[in-house]
DNA sequence: GATGGCCTAATTAGGACTTCCGGTGT
DNA sequence: CACACCGGAAGTCCTAATTAGGCCAT
């Protein structure tokens, strides 16, 4: 692994499509450990068991780099010295939601690689279940530069230490870019991350949709689409092969054909790896049981393990992934794609374009001459190729249909807003609580429906949202929600009533248990 | 002194609304 | 008559791209 930007783990509170599958609330989300995490310094130099990095006070959590190959039970025992607390009742928890073995490692934990990584952990009790847990909220890959600071500071600690008293410490000063790894990509949870991508919001910190954030300040750079290391999106083009040629989604279920139609893809995508397609006689199968011993010995050549961490993506969480390009390749490659004949319908398949090409040119307005409605810049890693912001505009702002779109997929937003059927129909249950919100959002405390209502209409002109003639308050997206976010409204309206449903029966059984 | 590279600040362009308002339909 | 809805017009806010100017090295 190198420099490379997973599929982060957090913020999945909108489609948290695991076992509890569904958009957990800020409410039902676990909060910081504030209030029970455990006093905490901020001195930094530990021995064995990996590298502190900065305690962020501000939401109690705690960052680490660790080997993955460690067993979990290292890292307690580091946290245990940092922190100056006995831990043996602690268990480790992934996203408070799935206990981890601390015999375990977290490449065991679907965590593929060597190397150091850096661990987001909140020491919490569980103020439901009394549970006292390790709580691990994120795991991240380093830049490069991340591990050799973080290297030096523990050689100098070491040296400090051994120099002058043993309350030397060596304070790490690592504000840069980490790049996240999931610990846990099933393909359900990643969908639902590219959901969260494909949204888009810009407000990381302020969103209540965002009780983590990365201490590191991975999110500043991933806002601004900038920072060394690689974003990871879907490959419309590829999904619209998928859909021609009846490919399954998942790889597990591919032939051989499926398999060799997707090398030969690769072999263009990745060109600087050594792929030889006679060496990919497999099925799908075969392809998502490789290891990565037999991977190297397939694509000996492989730079900064792009085709790897591609594989990777694959299997685990189902989808063909693309680096994005960075927005001046990505304006570049517009460039060309509109001079060359035939672009506007060509360039919607090219990989790395803005989302003005995918949707924007579908959506002329009438007071704006140029496309009204484009993706703002993603808060999370992996997403939808076509639902990218491009480098003009908004980027970084969210839209009014991102906007909506989150509050439908949040099942604690049902009363004021709420799917209609299954053809994308929503309704404004509650206009002017909706209208607040999009007024708080954007800072403008005066929005009202009315306003509102005045920025839907101009998305009639595009193919984005129209009215349900007839229907007060009754809307629609027309768009290809499955092209530009992965789910269809029927999907999603389905998820957030599973969603509810869910929580609807927890809180029941909560009672009865009281 | 001329040229080129780099950096930074100012300007410009454009998108996505926001605000207001007159009008229509139910 | 109330209210949802429509759409024109002007303004605001934001981001990204472009341009201008200063500084420095060659």
């Amino acid at each position: 692994m190198s420099d490379q930007d997973f599929i982060t783990t957090d913020e999945d509170d909108y489609l948290d499509v695991e076992d509890n599958s569904l958009p957990e609330n800020p409410e039902d989300f676990p909060p910081p450990a504030r209030q029970t995490t455990a006093p905490l310094d901020n001195d930094d130099y530990l021995g064995s068991g990996g590298f502190e990095l900065p305690f962020n006070a501000e939401d109690g959590v705690i960052a680490h780099l660790i080997d993955i190959r460690e067993p979990l039970y290292n890292f307690k025992t580091a946290l245990e010295k940092r922190l100056g607390l006995g831990l043996r009742d602690y268990d480790f928890w992934l996203q408070d939601t799935q206990r981890l073995p601390e015999n375990t490692t977290l490449v065991e934990q679907c965590v593929q690689g060597e190397g150091l990584v850096q661990i987001n952990v909140e020491i919490k009790t569980d103020p439901e279940t009394d549970l006292k847990k390790i709580n691990i909220v994120d795991v991240l890959k380093p830049a490069d530069e991340v591990i050799a600071e973080a290297t030096r500071n523990h050689r100098l600690a070491q040296t400090a230490a051994a120099t002058a008293s043993a309350s030397a410490t060596a304070r790490t000063r690592l504000a840069s870019v980490a790049s996240p790894l999931s610990p846990e990509d099933d393909w359900e949870s990643s969908a639902g991350k590219l959901m969260d991508a494909a949204l888009g919001s810009e407000e990381l910190e302020d969103s209540p949709l965002s009780p983590l954030k990365s201490p590191t300040g991975y999110d500043d750079h991933a806002a601004s689409g900038q920072g060394p290391f690689t974003r990871w999106v879907v490959c419309s083009a590829f999904r619209k092969e998928q859909e021609r040629l009846n490919i399954p989604t998942d790889p597990m279920d591919w032939q051989r054909a499926h398999v060799s139609h997707w090398i030969q893809w690769a072999q263009a995508q990745f060109p600087n790896a050594s792929i030889d397609s006679d060496d990919w006689r497999l099925d799908g199968r075969q392809l998502c049981s490789l290891s990565q011993d037999e991977f190297k010995r397939k694509v000996p050549l492989d730079p900064s393990d792009m085709m790897w961490t591609h594989v990777e993506l694959l299997r685990k969480c189902k989808f063909v992934a693309v680096i994005q390009k960075s927005p001046h390749a990505e304006n570049a490659s517009t460039k060309e794609n509109h001079a060359s004949a035939g672009a506007a319908a060509a360039h919607l398949l090219e990989p790395g374009l803005g989302s003005n090409g995918a949707l924007g040119s579908q959506m002329p307005r009438k007071t704006h001459k140029k496309p009204p409605v484009r993706l703002g810049t993603a808060k999370f890693t992996v997403m939808s190729e076509s639902a990218l912001g491009n480098r003009t505009g908004n980027n970084g702002q969210v839209q009014l249909w991102q906007f909506l779109l989150e509050l439908l997929t949040e099942k604690n937003h049902r009363e004021a807003i709420h799917w209609i059927g299954e053809d994308g129909e929503f309704k404004l249950e509650n206009p002017e609580i909706v209208a607040q919100l999009w007024g708080t959002r954007k800072n403008k405390p005066s929005m009202n429906y009315e306003k509102l209502s005045r920025a839907l209409r101009y998305y009639y002109d595009g193919d984005m949202i129209s009215k349900v003639q007839g229907k007060r308050f009754v809307y629609k997206f027309v768009c290809d929600l499955k092209q530009l976010i992965g789910y269809s409204a029927a999907e999603l309206n389905r998820l957030v009533s599973e969603a509810e449903m869910r929580s609807s029966l927890n809180t029941n059984h909560n009672r009865l248990v009281m």
